[in-house]
Formats: C-alpha cells, structure tokens, sequence
RNA sequence: GGGCAGUUAGCUCAGUUGGUGGAGCAUCGCCCUUACAAGGCGGGGGCCACAAGUUCAAGUCUUGUACUGCCCACCA
C-alpha cells in the first residue's frame, strides 16, 4: 500500500530501523544448499583495538555493493565478517592500560594478562562491528568470526603442525628486527623504513701488526664493540695489501681480520666496511659467508652487553656518545658528516627497530611464494592490473617469514621442549608425554604467533576448515577480496600462499585493490596528523546513504581518495532530491498502477525515459561487474536527477493531470516502473534510502515487500529505441533554445510569449508537432506556431536547432541590442565549428585514409553547420534592419 | 638506486576500445513554476604539465623532460 513519505528525508531513523529489518529477516544469512550461482566474500578483518575509520568505510561500502548487487544477480551470496585479534596492538593497549594502575603485564603474570586481554576484547573489541553494522553492511551476522576462536585457533594448530612436519615452518637462530619497547621479533615488512639524517663517523683502525691503519665509515659506531671484520672490495686498489692481515678494534683492541667481498660498495665512505655480523642484516649475511664470529654488545633492551667491555651497561645511544668520546681522544675519528639513511621503526609503536641475534620460527616463505605468483593472473586476476608487476616483484624477492612474536597475546606456539630429552614436539593438541622419551616433563614454547599467520588462513578457516563444511563446498574459493593495496604483501599474498597450499586452490578469484583515502590535502588520515574525517560522524551528519555514495563516487581505480566533506554534502542533495522524486511519484501512485505494455507505450517522453532507463540498467551492471563503482554512481547520478527529475518529471505532469484515461494510464505506470528500477539500481550504494522508499511504492500484489531481497530488472529490449530517443532530444533542445533566449534577454521566464518554428523538413515538422504539449509546457509558450516562410516581426528572437528555425517575436521593453549580441555569438560559435570542421574536409588525407562513415558523419556535420550559420546570419540581419526601424 | 601512479575548469575529481573535453562544489544572472530553495532555469570559466613521435585525427597510444605522491631496495 501507499503511504505518504514525510516532507524531508530524515536519515537516522530510517536507517536504525531497517538495520533491524534485515538483521531479523535472516535475509543475509544464505543457506548453502539454496541455488543459485555462489558469490562470497571474506571481510578484511579490523582489529578488536581499531575505530572505524574512513579506509574501512570505503572498504565496507564497497563490498557491500558488490554483494547486493550479486544477490540482486540471484547469486548465493555470503559475507562473512569478524575481527582479527591483532597481537601486538591489542597488547599494547592493554599493557597502557595496566600501566595507568602502575602494574606492567609480568606483574599480572601470563595467564592473568591473557585473561585481562581477553576481558578487554569482550568489552571493547565489538565497538567495530557495530560501526560497521551502522554503515549497513549486509554481512551474515550468524557466521561472525575472530581469529582466535576456538575453531580457528584449531586450525592454527593444523596448519603449524603440517607445515612444520613438512619442513616448511622451522625453528632458527638468525637475525631478525627486534622492536625494543615491543619486546618482540618483527617480520620484515612489519618494518618501516624512513629516511632520517644521521652522522657518518670515519674512524681509524689499527693494525695489529703497527704497520698502518685502515679507515672505516659508519653510522653506528655503538656497534663497534661488536665488530669481527672489516671488509673491502677484493679489486679495490688502495686495500690490496691490506686483505688477509689483521686489523684491531678501537678502544678494545680485539683482533679482527682484514676481508675482501664483492659486496663493498668502493665509491661509499672510504670503501672499507666494519663487519658487526649481529647487528646488521647485511653484516649478518657476511659474517655467515666468511664464517666471522658473532659477537652480540647490545641486548633486547637496547642496552649494551658484558661482550661490550668497557661500556656494558650502557644505554645503546649512551654508549655512542661515550664510544665516539673514547676514539676522539685517542686520535682515531678522522672526521663526522651529516647523511640521510633509512632507518626501520616498528609499524605497531614507531620505535627504532634493532637487528637482533636470536632463535625465532620461520615459515619457508621461499618455498610456498612461486606458487602465489604464478597464480596470477591466472587463477587469480588482481584489479587493477598495475600491481601484478609488484607482486611478481615482491615474490620473487620474499624472504622466510619470521612467525614468533615474544608477546603474550595470540595463538601459542604448539611446540614443546623435553625437559627430559630435550626433543622438540610440535602438535594440534597438546602432548602428556615426550614422544621421543615418554617423559611428561614438556614445556611449550613460550612465543606466540604472527597476527597474521592467522589472518592468512581466513579466506577457509572461517568457512569451518579443517572440517569439511557445507560452506567451504560451497563457497571457496571466495569470489573477490576487496581491500587497500597497502595489506597486499602482509595480506594478501600470505593468504594465496595458505590456501593454495592447503586447499590446493586460490582463496579468491579476483582481488580487487581499492585506494587508500586521504585528506583533501592528499596526507594520509591519521590521528597524529589530526586530519581524520569520521565515517560515523559524516554518516550521522549527512546520512550514511550520502557517505556511502560519495566513497563509491570517488572508488576510481587505481587512485587514492581525497575526500572532503563538502563532497559528502553534495552527496546529501542527491539522496534528498531521489526523496522528493519519490514524493512526487508516490502522491501520484496511490494504488498499483494496471500495467500496460511498455514496448508499445505511447508518447515520445515515456519511449525516451525507457530508453534511457535501458541504457542505464546496462550501464550499471557492467561497472558493478567490473569494479568501476565511480561509473555506477556518475550513471546514476545523472540519470536520476538530469534525466528523470530535469526532464521526465516535468513532461509527465500534463499527463498525471490529463482526463485522458490511456494517457494517465501510461504515465502512472512508465513512473512506477522507472521509479522502481531506479531504486534496484540504486540499492547497492544507497540501501537505506532506496529501501525506505520502495516500501512505500504500491505493488502489484499489494504486499509490502523488502528491496534487499529484490532482483535486478530484467532487460527490456523492447523499450530500447535509439530513433524516439533521438528525436525526444530533438524536443528538448528546442525548449532548451527558448528557454536560452528568455534568460539572456532577461525575458522573465513567466512571461508567455509565443512561438513561430520553421522546420528543416516534414519530419520536424512532424516532432514539433508531437511535441507541442512538451514545449508549451517547459518552455513556457502560449502558443506555438509552425509556418513554410518566415513571416515574423523583424523585431525578434531567434536560434537555430538542427536547421530548425526559431523565433520569438519581442514585445515591450526589451534589450534589443542585447539579442544582436547574442546572435553575434551564436554566429562566432558556428563560424569556429565551420572552420574546424573545414580544415579537416579539405584535408586530403582526411578525405581518403579516414573510415568512410566518420567522413561521411563529417559531411554531415559540416553541412548542418552551414544551414545554422546561413539561417543565423538571415535572422541577424532581420534583426538588423529591425533595429534600424527602431532608431528611426 | 629501481618500480608504480598522478599532472584536465578557481577547488576536488571523472573521461572503457584514438573522432571537435564532463560532474560536484565555487562563481554570475533570472526565478519561491504546488516533489525538492538541500531547489529550478540559463551563463561564464580549460593551448587536457612540457616536448617530440605514431596517425587523416591524440586528453586518450609511444618516448623523453619537469614536478608531486606512493611502494620496494643491503649502500655501511
């Protein structure tokens, strides 16, 4: 039944509500047995610390179109959501917290900190589901998931223990990135890497021999205490008597030798490198190579070791004070310059990140990345394409991936010592004895893992694995990952690499990478910057419709999103003026309109308006297919409101007012039906407004139904019909032309004047009179007079429309001199098109190497141009004589 | 040092197969025409960063230059 819409659109209670309609619905809990071709998707899983921000208002809205559209496509459609437990951050925020009580987490000891941890999340950690539940994203609330539930904690277990079984986890001293304020192992890409001014120290070693020295350069002179080699390039020339012999520590006079290795950069510093194999990953790499030893002087805390000698104790940057003090006074620092270097900082807290001697699990990345490239773009096709390159690249450079994390908040290790025999045990559940000794003495490791080592598991874990489920049947490998191109490597790939390896298939088909959103300054949103835009402030002001249009507005591919609010608010004028479009129609649609067929409706406008509504459905489905949200919302965008609001709504009132029965008939349901398909149309990026509206259309059946269960309309090819189209624009640029002379002449638009036409041929003639109604109507005529010759007062207006004369004769005061002018310009604008379209006409190779039909369209073109500026000049002069007359 | 984007109206950005450039906001003029003043109608404003090349034809394809941003990288 139809009800009346309340006079404005007031987002927050339409929205609250239908939340609560869908969510009791069940509508987007699919049922795996249901038909239907399948479409799913994962939910990049936010932290349990994390706010909602703009990034994740983007990603949501832009997975929610894709699945309302597949549903709407009559596909099985599952969204699974959940929450990631995010190891380090989610310790971090707890450990603050503690602090606030003066307490650190050993205070607590293990098991308490877990449970604290895990009161934190019951607490804080749905604040995110609920925001993304307020942006109207139809995920399946019934499959909620996080990472560390019991069954995806299971399959944790499963994918360690199997990994390590075949060798592709193991455990390894190496050299690793050590957050010192974390506590904890880093992997390397949870290192980021930033340009900072630094000193270079040239510093002067000894030989052990007294027959000379050798002059290194570094920027770490802290680390010499640790160093166990100084290496030059083997064809440098300035070393060659040099290599072999022995060189001696400054200050503590330690014997070191004297290498040659390709990898000396000789134009760099003096060309000579001190080796710290333990704090340096490229050292490291050397001192394995040469086989130096290692010598370890700063610990986990950053402070110096006993191995330091006189500085142990010390604080790593005290120590570099005293160490460069110690060498100057001995005459050994040559000099010290400023240079920029990149130095690593821990992407969680931003400390500086120390490389790190210790025994840490590795995943056998090197050996799972070839499959993970080579699915792309195969099995696999990543949009847009510009990022294949970077992922190939990042593959085929990957390194084993450091898993083990010295925190207490996360998936355990399952692996345990043998405090007996000291055999290691790793498995699913854990052990009550020693399988090599029987012993029950077992300690498990004390790490826990990587976040995202669970998060790589996602795209089947959630569907139940390592059970065989309906749902993985069912839905994987999922359909499409959407998500920011900054979580490909930490990610993405990860995930490809997990499930190709377990499900021997790719988790996704598509990913598609969508921008990240940034300030109208182009920074990227950050608290410390203070220039975060929130979604749900933005959603509260504006409505979540117009954030959400607005997001989907801006998803161009491969570019980022400066988004300002003034472009959220433009966004509401929209959603409101698809309201009162609404209204309108609805005051009109009080009861279901009988159908009638629209392949042979009557009347140019409604032929027009199908068409277009044709193009449009068309138009939509494709950008949604392919990932161009932008094109869906301009399409849209433009139809709704330059189309069926500028144009339709006007040329039907005459009809909804008309005592003609067919006449209305038609009207009433060409509205309906386009009113209703809009709103399908729309429904993917505006659900909210789109659904309250529907529920308020009549039906057919009279039955209240919900638009999110919807399908999207069926083509009609009848209604497409380029020739009624065409002519219908014909109609309107005639209304155009005269409401162009009204405005410049200052003419008030209410003044009804009359109109004389003189058409190019029968069949303008023929749409002019079809049109009459239209252009009386919207360009606001008394009357409309078609006439062989031109036979009109000089003293008139005129313009020219695809060689069709118009003129509106002039009374009372008006600018006369005003219309000359106007003239003149039309005339100059013709002149310009006659003279470019020339040029290329009288160009021979345009003529001969051109396809005939452009040729022949510029022929055409060419012609018309002629007949406006002949029938312009004509009128001019007219007008001319006219004004003489006048001055007379 | 590599790689990838971007450079279009005052601002923020579109522009899918090469065929005489669009939107929102801003701006100017007129209008409260009973869906909407969060509106209607009309206008102004662009050598599409620069330079070569391919082509009958380039914002669109190729190369180079400049600037901006991002990613990767072991230059101590």
């Amino acid at each position: 039944m139809a009800e009346p819409l309340p006079k404005g659109y007031e987002p927050q209670n339409v929205e609250s509500r239908w939340r609560g309609v869908w969510e009791d619905s069940g509508v987007f809990t699919p049922d795996p047995n249901a038909p239907g071709e399948p479409f799913s998707i994962v939910i990049p899983p936010p932290n349990v610390t994390g706010a909602l921000h703009m990034g994740h208002a983007l990603n949501i809205t832009l997975i929610d179109a894709l699945c309302r559209h597949a549903r709407q496509k009559g596909k099985n459609t599952l969204w699974i959501p959940g929450t990631d437990h995010a190891g380090i951050a989610t310790q971090n925020v707890v450990e603050r917290a503690l602090a606030g009580e003066g307490k650190t987490r050993r205070d607590l000891g293990r098991d308490a900190f877990v449970e604290r941890v895990w009161a934190w999340k019951e607490e804080y950690g749905n604040r995110i589901l609920d925001q993304i539940r307020a942006l109207g994203a139809s995920v399946d609330w019934s499959r909620l998931r996080f990472t560390m539930d019991d069954r995806l904690s299971a399959a944790v277990r499963k994918v360690f223990t199997q990994l390590y079984n075949e060798g592709l986890i193991y455990k390894g001293t190496y050299i690793i990135n050590w957050c010192a304020r974390c506590h904890t192992a880093l992997a390397d890409d949870e290192v980021e890497h930033e340009q900072r001014k630094g000193m270079l120290w040239r510093v002067r070693y000894h030989l052990a021999d007294g027959s000379g020295a050798i002059v290194v350069a570094t920027t770490r002179p802290e680390t010499i205490p640790g160093d166990t080699a100084v290496c030059v390039h083997p064809e440098d020339e300035r070393y060659q008597s040099l290599i072999g012999k022995t060189a001696l520590v400054p200050v503590l006079g330690r014997q070191i030798p004297i290498i040659a290795d390709a990898y000396v950069d000789r134009e760099f510093g003096t060309g000579a490198l001190k080796v710290t194999p333990c704090h340096d990953h490229n050292d490291w790499a050397l001192g394995k190579k040469h086989c130096l030893q290692f010598i370890q002087v700063i610990d986990e805390n950053g402070r110096m070791t006993q191995e330091s000698g006189p500085y142990a104790g010390l604080d790593k940057n005290a120590c570099r004070e005293r160490i460069v003090k110690d060498i100057e006074a001995a005459g050994n620092l040559l000099d010290v310059s400023d240079m920029e270097h990149a130095v690593g900082h821990c992407y969680r807290c931003h400390t500086v990140v120390e490389p790190h001697v210790s025994e840490q699990w590795f995943v056998a990345a090197t050996k799972l990345a070839p499959a993970a490239r080579e699915a792309v773009p195969e099995l696999t096709r990543i949009f847009p394409e510009s990022w294949i390159k970077t992922w190939n690249h990042w593959l085929d450079n990957i390194r084993d991936w450091c898993i083990s994390r010295q925190i207490w908040w996360g998936h355990r290790i399952p692996a345990w010592t043998c405090a007996a025999c000291g055999r290691l045990a790793v498995a699913e559940e854990t052990p009550s004895a020693c399988p090599a000794c029987g012993s029950g003495d077992l300690v498990q490791d004390e790490d826990v893992l990587d976040t995202w080592f669970s998060s790589a598991l996602w795209p089947f874990s959630t569907m139940g694995w390592p059970e065989k489920t309906a749902d993985l049947e069912r839905w994987y490998p999922t359909s499409v990952l959407v998500t920011g191109f900054d979580i490909l490597f930490f990610w993405v790939a990860r995930m490809m690499m997990m499930g190709l390896h377990f499900m021997g298939q790719v988790p996704f088909r598509h990913v598609y990478l969508h921008a990240l959103v940034r300030d109208a300054e182009g920074r990227k949103m950050s608290k410390s910057t203070g220039n975060v835009i929130d979604p749900l402030a933005m959603a509260d002001k504006y409505g979540c419709d117009a954030l959400r249009f607005t997001l989907a507005s801006f998803a161009a591919m491969g570019r980022d999103v400066r988004l300002s609010e003034e472009r959220i608010e433009g966004y509401r004028h929209f959603v409101n003026k698809l309201w009162n479009a609404a209204r309108f129609a609805l005051i009109h649609l009080e009861q279901m309109p009988p159908a009638v067929d629209l392949g042979a409706a009557r009347g140019l406008h409604n032929q027009w308006l199908l068409h277009r509504l044709e193009t449009v459905k068309t138009g939509m489905d494709a950008a949604f297919t392919e990932y161009r949200f932008n094109d869906a919302a301009q399409l849209s965008y433009k139809f709704l409101w330059n189309e069926f609001c500028d144009w339709y709504l006007e040329l039907v009132k005459p009809d909804l007012q008309s005592d003609d029965a067919e006449r209305t008939g038609t009207a009433k349901f060409v509205l309906w039906t386009a009113l209703r398909e809009l709103l399908v149309l729309l429904h993917p990026i505006m659900p909210f407004v789109t659904a309250e509206i529907w529920r308020c259309l009549p039906t057919p059946a009279g039955e209240v139904s919900d638009l999110a269960r919807e399908l999207w309309p069926e083509a009609r090819p009848a209604c497409v019909r380029e020739t009624e189209a065409d002519d219908m624009d014909f109609v309107r640029e005639v209304i155009v032309a005269v409401r162009t002379i009204k405005a410049e002449l200052n003419i008030a638009p209410s003044q009804k004047a009359s109109l004389l036409v003189h058409p190019l041929d029968s069949g303008q003639a023929a749409l002019l009179e079809t049109g009459r109604e239209m252009i009386l109507t919207l360009a606001r005529l008394e009357s409309l007079r078609m006439e062989k010759r031109l036979n009109a007062p000089k003293a008139s207006a005129s313009a020219v429309v695809r060689g069709c004369q118009i003129i509106m004769p002039l009374r009372g005061s008006v600018d006369l001199a005003g219309e000359l002018a106007r003239l003149g310009k039309e005339l100059d604008k013709v002149e310009k098109d006659i003279m470019a379209s020339n040029k290329k006409l009288h160009n021979e190779s345009f003529i001969t190497r051109a396809p005939e039909q452009v040729v022949e369209r510029e022929r055409g073109h060419a012609a018309a141009l002629r007949d406006a500026r002949e029938k312009l000049l004509a009128l001019k002069n007219r007008f001319s004589e006219a004004l003489a007359e006048d001055v007379k």
